[in-house]
DNA sequence: AGGCAAATGCAAACGATTTGCAACTGGATC
DNA sequence: GATCCAGTTGCAAATCGTTTGCATTTGCCT
């Protein structure tokens, strides 16, 4: 069994114990996600769903992307400015460094910080719920190269 | 000069600066934003601003608060499903605590968190543009409270 | 006072997401 | 394996926050 075999499985069982039925639209948006290593908005992985399933509508997509979240198995983040994207959650908490240039998001998680903002928070009477840290960023100049 | 006229003075200016006129309507909203201690959104900034300048449009409103945050007099925040709320940048960076059960904001700041992002963004190749951490936090449950 | 670019209010457009609804279908039950 | 029905679908329309086109008004420089 492979890994995005394995995470249509967690995804497929999450949606099941739910009480949701496995419909061919949700069969192949399940498939898309696991096989996703990226961070793709509802119209991407809409796009990708059609290959297989072609007519799947976006509602469905938006429908069962909330389903996944309820469920806790899939997260949606809100970057500033653009569409909502999504990511299975198979992987460790981690935070997101935001290429404003080209978009690109990279993944990054640094426990010293995760224990300061439960410091933070507890100091003023507060649990933290959830929390968002996004780093906006721009590739170094390096010496000698021009960024036009 | 009282604290909130240094402030309406503040934005003004920034607007002049900017080639920008200073009409009833923007007047109006400089002042309303001076006075703020809270983060309001437009609708709410809107409403306070018909206080003095009753019939001024919501458009006006948005429009002004553009041209504001182009200047980098006030700042737009985007909090997790709410619409964008507003503060001016008179006080030094801070960032933000949201309490999930009531809405309201608290400000927060830490050397020690800021030096983090930077050090990661540079491990990586990165210059931080701006960046983005919120608390989504609830009170702490205290012993012998019931919290429905 | 005169003139013109900039600003206004309105209504309509916008983009992302959600929803109402009638037709369809998974999958438990017989 | 046929039956059944709540859950699901696709569609179109609604939603919400925000932006924009446009005809009219207004700051403000001369």
């Amino acid at each position: 069994m492979t890994k995005i075999d394995r995470r249509t499985e967690r995804l497929t069982d999450a949606l099941r114990r739910a009480g949701v039925r496995i419909t061919r639209q949700r069969a192949a948006l399940l498939a898309v996600l696991a096989r996703a290593e990226d961070h793709p908005e509802a119209v991407e992985l809409h796009r990708r769903a059609e290959a297989q399933v072609p007519g799947i509508s976006l509602s469905t997509v938006y429908r069962t992307l909330t389903a996944l979240e309820a469920q806790g198995v899939i997260q949606r983040h809100q970057f500033a400015g653009t569409p909502a994207r999504f990511e299975h959650t198979e992987t460790a908490h981690h935070d997101h460094m935001i290429d404003v240039d080209t978009g690109e998001v990279v993944e990054f998680a640094n426990d010293r910080i995760e224990r300061l903002q439960a410091e933070i928070a507890a100091a003023l009477g507060y649990d933290i719920v959830h929390h968002r840290l996004e780093l906006y960023v721009r590739k170094k100049a390096r010496p000698g190269t021009d960024q036009g």
